[in-house]
DNA sequence: CCACGATGCTTGCAAAATGCAAGTGAAAAG
DNA sequence: CTTTTCACTTGCATTTTGCAAGCATCGTGG
């Protein structure tokens, strides 16, 4: 039991709210929480590799931004902690592992979408023609 | 002129791409220039408390998750380069300014949207009713 | 079977970003 | 005029990032 926003409050005493992976929330917003998943510079960027249907590890490498291998590993730890992705056995016949999408990980597709379309939208230099 | 990718691809020359902010891009996917302007654990909160209708410095500070007041002028100094927002004279009769958003920062509520939605249903632990 | 490149990481370290507390100066309130 | 509030800035310890290198499998050509 802490004190609601971390004791700036008058003595009203609170849950301490958790998320999906059992870390503690900064506050009960969703956007706050939803945040402490993805809220950096890289991790929407290998969700979108996925959705482009990029499962291994070679493949967010190869996307054009250059994600450093230590950050990646990093991330894909993370998003397997709050359950977005998973891993299975890739498809291609050896025993290697891909990632993929899990139901929650494919529900941030309208989230992706709309930052696209604001990126589109309102810098110029960016487009769309840059899947594989 | 630099080498796409950063030197790593064959030999096929392009222009260096820039962002409405005169940043240059890591790459020209709508996604990662956004990123590049919101990608933190920060920044959307500050535009989230600006579609809440607050305005001033002190309403940022006073929002629940606590942004530190480095972090906060850096994040709206960010914001005003990027033309997210702006500055104008505070509605209270005094002389002091309040920041707002402008066309380009209104057009982020579809993420906002969409990141909310994600969270009230794959965060069971966030609630909506958390604005003001 | 065996050397060798590809893959999927981990490690080390310098540089940058973050978080916290304290300080500052101008404006508003009393 | 004195005190508070407001909007920052500064200093500094801690954490995260970025880059290069290292390393243990895995898969493949010979």
């Amino acid at each position: 039991m802490v004190r609601e926003g971390g004791g700036k409050r008058k003595g009203k005493i609170v849950k301490a709210l958790k998320n999906e992976a059992g870390e503690s929330l900064r506050s009960p917003c969703p956007l706050a929480c939803l945040l402490d998943v993805c809220g950096d510079r890289w991790t929407l960027l290998v969700i979108r590799d996925l959705f482009f249907g990029r499962s291994r590890f070679k493949d967010f490498c190869a996307s054009p931004e250059g994600i450093p291998t230590n950050i990646l590993s990093e991330r894909l730890n993370r998003l397997m902690r709050h359950g977005l992705i998973e891993q299975v056995p890739a498809a291609d016949g050896t025993q290697r592992m891909a990632y993929q999408l899990t139901p929650k990980g494919r529900a941030l597709r309208p989230v992706l979408e709309a930052m696209r379309d604001w990126g589109l939208k309102w810098e110029p230099s960016t487009s769309a023609e840059m899947q594989g």
